[in-house]
DNA sequence: TATTGATGGTTCATATATTGAACCGTTGTT
DNA sequence: AACAACGGTTCAATATATGAACCATCAATA
């Protein structure tokens, strides 16, 4: 690895649990030795990438980074985080997908993908998703604010006769989602569609939006959901990665649990 | 320099203004060997602080920066207390408005504010601010520590006809400084442009930063430097009290003292 | 269609910049 | 007073960075 890959790396290690690290400290947690680690360090202080607190001598991420960011945030949109994992995700699905995103109390409709291996398709044509009844929706409410819910009782329209209608049902599913990781719409918008989303987190850990996939009920089985969801995972973290987050653990662990073997083993039996 | 510094100056080449560089155009920028900068480009992008857009092949910055400025700012909360006081600024003095930090013996922009009152702006378009001719570099040697002063000695680079180049000349800038409580550059780092600043204090009760205004040298006045005097105060304090800190008193005495309209009457007389 | 020039990317011998064991000086603890 | 832990420094050994020259691709041009 270059060196200059290796001083990057430093900077991992900071974090808002750990914000100030002293030299020796760091050298431990990177197994580096002393010598190389205080040149590193300089590198990155010289260009404003660490500074140390004078009071304590540690480590900590410098303001070089924040003008870096500013940049990035302001020419980057979010679409182009978005792209290649979504093309990626319709790609192994062969299904319709899209990403959403959480704007207020609204979930907007950012992208969408059509997969070409199926001759019939779900064709997404709207641009604002319903909370309870999309499994976009129904991994907003899940994941995002509490006040959501609120918003979402005041109009629970029924699409189809799945559709939850009242207060209970939808508590019911949300629950429901948020013991697997992923949201999922039986039929409840549209017939003949089963939506299956995961959520994706941006910069200030906060649900940000929703990646989902859109499949022909008719050709829905639980083949076809473990494979959907390892994607959708795949692509949440890309797509929480490029919008400058990264997918909480806890999410990750029952993530992990419901697509474990031993776990399908289970439910099989 | 060492191989991470040179890496990591790369990535000074982004801006708003041109967010996305090709390979050829970075080593020209940068004056570097093109195997050089390439392999500097795929230890960034391995780490993911650049990222190339694959339509173009052009190199951006990445997501990586957005998950450390977070990050910093969560943990040394600077930009957050900044936005209104900066925009006020900008607003009432009618110019291009900006905050910078110091960290070691650097002085970095935090933030920028560009005033849409006039069509003719002075426009920000370095990161780093030398010590020893710009407003918020004066700013730093009159109140931050001692040992900047010997710094900026080592590099007395002069921008226009009237940047300070000896230390003689540059102490007596420093001591005026200081008994006024304002950093000023009278065209000393760009000709036509005329900063004024007052330093920020943070918790600690040491200097942190500054804010300054740039004016158009054309259009300044005593009349204008008043008014953007008392401007500046008054953010200075906000943004003090944001980051944690007071003005000190004896800074706050000499600013009453200059800013007393007796004291307008008595040099006017 | 062949030519040119620009781009992104690659190779390899050279030599320069990186490495880490051992060292120093300071600080706080036993 | 001895000790340990810390940040920081030195220097010989060598691993790593370097850049001239190279290739492949593309778009414009003759």
């Amino acid at each position: 690895m270059s060196s200059a890959a290796k001083t990057l790396e430093l900077l991992a290690y900071f974090s808002t649990a750990r914000p100030e690290i002293g030299l020796s400290q760091l050298c431990k947690l990177a197994r580096r030795d002393k010598a190389t680690t205080y040149r590193h360090l300089q590198a990155l202080e010289e260009k404003g990438f660490v500074e140390q607190n004078p009071m304590t001598k540690q480590y900590r991420l410098g303001p070089a980074i924040l003008q870096l960011a500013q940049t990035r945030e302001t020419t980057v949109p979010r679409k182009a985080g978005v792209q290649a994992p979504l093309f990626d995700l319709a790609d192994a699905s062969g299904e319709t997908s899209h990403v959403t995103v959480l704007s207020g109390a609204t979930v907007y409709e950012l992208m969408s993908c059509d997969s070409p291996k199926h001759g019939t398709r779900a064709i997404i044509d709207i641009q604002t998703f319903p909370l309870h009844a999309t499994a976009s929706g129904l991994c907003a409410l899940a994941f995002g604010p509490e006040t959501l819910m609120d918003v979402a009782q005041g109009d629970l329209q029924q699409f189809t006769d799945t559709t939850a209608t009242t207060s209970t049902d939808l508590h019911a599913i949300v629950e429901a989602i948020r013991n697997t990781g992923f949201g999922r719409a039986d039929r409840s918008f549209e017939d003949e569609v089963q939506g299956l989303s995961a959520p994706i987190f941006d910069q200030t850990g906060h649900f940000a939006g929703a990646i989902s996939v859109a499949s022909v009920a008719a050709r829905f089985t639980p083949d076809l959901e473990r494979i959907i969801k390892i994607q959708l995972v795949i692509a949440a973290r890309q797509i929480s990665n490029n919008w400058g987050g990264t997918v909480p653990a806890h999410i990750e662990t029952i993530w992990a649990k419901h697509l474990t073997p031993t776990h399908e083993l289970e439910t099989a039996s």
